[in-house]
RNA sequence: GUGGGCGUAGCUCAAUGGUUAGAGCAUCGGACUGUGGCUCCGAGGGCUGGGGGUUCAAAUCCCCUCGCUCACCCCA
């Protein structure tokens, strides 16, 4: 038997229908914040991740699904949205427009070993605003992301808040922590004693109890960024106040990927094991820069759409069918009438389907049962010598023969009736 | 890359080292040849993940390997 590669799934029928209606809620919201979508290869030449997330990050060091193609150049799989945005952005000059609010939805790559929530292809919808460095539209696009939760019906998140300073006042505070942390070095876990040097700031928000203990009178970044980040930073959160966002700050929480600067967050819940994190994002003010484009600033986020998925399926369970129609046919006159009564409903786009013959009256209504449809129209000798059709309601098992002119209107009332209850 | 847990029918799971590896659900058929669900009866479906070893005898014990899963790491 040929398996589908590690880590990499299908998505089948009854778990579809959740992904369209998540889909279909982001478009719907992301519109009448003012975003278009954009579409962006699956795959890009290496060297835009490597400059764009950070050629030491562990996403550009071990994470990636990179190949040679045929013309021997270096091509990879997208581990993330942004840089590809920031891309064409570039590429065709969309900084002339007054500013840039855009969103996708598809499958990014990462080779990591899967878990709960981590995939190897996963999907993400991200949102980026580009040329904009006022700190409403951070405010502005938080909000558009809680609009979003809040439209899908999910509660019990968290949004957490940070801001991670600009190139000039971060390192200060990174040389700060470090020798803090230097100075109690034999009480860190194996793994923070290493990261001292590596990577600091990710030592506070270890979960070992240890670390916790240790560092819980660590220096804060928020006493350490520069006057015109923290102006920023108590901006974003006036402007949180007035667009009526809820979130709770956390001067622990860091980003993986080299880019961001200033507001960082994510949104968490508990619910979803150790990857606990449902979207994140914050501002990246020299990306477009470092790659090439104009001097402008850049917001986004990212949703994981497997773990969003993962936290609706715990809620309502709600499985019930659309209601359907079912033709059963018993004989080749029936059935050519009923092929014509077929395409009449489905040109009302009615959800309509029809039995097959090697089936037989029996299997046929097995069958409109298994479907779920509702109704079924059941089609012999007898009604079509009377030019009738037996009309039957599945629910309550009554049956009545009815005229067979004019049996789509016939059904469309009944449809409309049930759906009134 | 490093750990832990688990691999038995399509799915969920049974089976002291000892007959022919079982059950529920699902599938198909019958009771009911123009009527689904409910009930009853029956059928199909397995190299017990794969390979090696111990033993008179292995789903069961040992080793190797592959896969899944959770966690570390990292992240959406």
């Amino acid at each position: 038997m040929i398996t589908s590669i590690r880590g990499f799934n299908d998505i089948l029928p009854p778990e579809t229908t959740l992904w369209q209606h998540i889909e279909g809620a982001a478009r719907e919201v992301f519109k009448v914040y003012g975003f278009s979508e954009i579409r962006v290869p699956v795959m890009e030449k290496t060297e835009l991740f490597a400059k764009g997330i950070g050629d030491t990050t562990d996403i550009v060091e071990k994470e990636m699904y990179t190949f040679s193609d045929r013309n021997n150049e270096s091509v990879t799989l997208r581990p993330e949205g942004t840089a590809s945005v920031v891309r064409a952005y570039i590429e065709h000059r969309l900084c002339n427009m007054p500013c840039a609010k855009l969103y996708y939805i598809g499958p990014m790559f990462r080779y990591e070993r899967p878990q709960k929530g981590r995939y190897r292809q996963f999907h993400q919808i991200g949102a980026e605003v580009l040329g904009i460095s006022d700190p409403m539209s951070d405010a502005e696009t938080l909000d558009m992301l809680l609009a979003f939760f809040k439209k899908i019906g999910l509660d019990d998140i968290e949004l957490q808040l940070n801001s991670l300073g600009c190139k000039n006042c971060r390192p200060v505070y990174r040389e700060k922590l470090k020798q803090f942390l230097s100075e109690k070095k034999e009480q860190l876990c194996d793994n923070c004693q290493r990261r001292i040097d590596t990577n600091p700031l990710r030592v506070i928000d270890c979960k070992s109890r240890k670390c916790v203990e240790v560092t819980d009178d660590a220096p804060s970044i928020l006493d350490y960024i520069c006057n015109e980040c923290k102006t920023h930073f108590e901006e974003v959160k006036g402007y949180l106040y007035l667009f009526g966002a809820g979130y709770s700050i956390n001067p622990r929480m860091v980003r993986g990927l080299d880019y961001y600067t200033r507001t960082t967050f994510e949104i968490t819940s508990d619910k979803l094991g150790s990857q606990n994190a449902v979207a994140a994002g914050g501002r990246y003010d020299g990306l477009v820069r470092e790659l090439g484009g104009p001097d402008v600033s850049g917001f986004g986020f990212a949703i994981g759409m497997e773990r969003l998925a993962m936290l609706l399926k715990e809620g309502s369970g709600s499985t019930s069918h659309e209601a359907g129609i079912f033709i059963v046919c018993i004989g080749k006159e029936a059935e050519t009438e009923g092929i014509r009564i077929l395409k009449e409903l489905r040109e009302r786009s009615l959800r309509a389907e029809i039995g097959y013959h090697d089936k037989g009256i029996k299997g046929q209504m097995k069958m409109a049962d298994k479907l779920g449809a509702r109704f079924t129209l059941i089609l012999g000798d007898d009604e079509i010598s009377k030019r009738e059709i037996t009309f039957k309601d599945m629910k309550t098992g009554v049956q009545e023969k009815v005229d067979i002119e004019g049996i789509a209107e016939r059904v469309i009332d009944e449809i409309a009736q049930v759906k009134k209850v």
